[in-house]
DNA sequence: GCTGGCCCTGACGCGTACGTCAAGGTCTAC
DNA sequence: GTAGACCTTGACGTACGCGTCAGGGCCAGC
């Protein structure tokens, strides 16, 4: 298999392909006679693990353990100790941006709500209708800031 | 006031504030006859303002609004109808963010429980201590995934 | 034999929010 | 007069995960 079907067969891009194998992440290919690398069915094993953790948001570094147990023989890329290892600690991570995120949608919420009532009071009494949206707003999630992974 | 002093009084550096310039967040600043950077107390309320959304996880466009505000000679930088908007896109942003990360949670907590189960398939019977560990971690949090802005 | 589609390597671009360095001017204090 | 602390602009570096050329080789079909 070449690179441009493999790439297509993974859902991705013979330039990612080559990126990964430039990273080490992926080994490198076997080459053709003309120099063309030539994969495996196992190269898109390896792949598909890296894109169900990347949809996850994990990072390519994060991946490798997964990928080297696969390379390693395993028939999973996850249950080698080094995988579960990501994986808790992606569990801690995502507990901490969880609570980061909900304290800081409560910090939002009460300054939107502040700022809608110095509003009002700058303007005279005329903006009614953004306070009931407003509280329609506080009541309907958690906070959340910044741009998570995934 | 100089450069260096705002920034100390800012908790930021010169190069921060310049920076800032050149975006046209913070406006120009007056500049003395050797050519430095001259300020007064209402640059040190914009910046203010910023690293406070800052701290939130706004990115420094998304500040903008707040920054103008003040300009406009407003009391605050939030009682505006522009930074209204984006107080409310961001409690949105938020809670998009929070449904990722419960969503992606769950899955990585249940890969973890089948790899754990797995892996232990795979060894024979030796492994138990990192199920009991795995089952206190799932119950312990929500999902998360990537790294949201703040 | 030639067009078109695939492959190769190498290198720059992107977005975010600055850090850091270079090369030089300015001002204060000793 | 000179050391030291401040200021100026300009430009490159960082982290991530590739996208997108540029310039060139390989191969199948007509």
């Amino acid at each position: 298999m070449r690179i441009g079907e493999l790439a297509e067969r993974a859902g991705t891009t013979p330039r990612t392909l080559r990126y990964y194998e430039s990273l080490g992440l992926l080994p490198p290919a076997d080459r053709a006679g003309n120099g063309y690398r030539s994969y495996g069915e196992e190269h898109l094993r390896m792949l598909e693990q890296i894109r169900t953790l990347q949809e996850y948001g994990f990072g390519l570094e994060e991946t490798r353990p997964f990928v080297e147990c696969l390379r390693a023989g395993h028939p999973a890329g996850d249950t080698c100790a080094a995988s579960l290892a990501v994986y808790r600690s992606k569990l801690a991570e995502i507990d901490a941006w969880t609570a980061r995120l909900t304290a800081v949608r409560a910090e939002v919420a009460a300054q939107l709500l502040r700022a809608e009532r110095e509003a009002g009071a700058e303007a005279g009494a005329d903006a009614e209708p953004l306070c009931e949206l407003t509280a329609v707003l506080a009541e309907a999630g958690r906070p959340d800031e910044g741009t998570p992974p995934q």
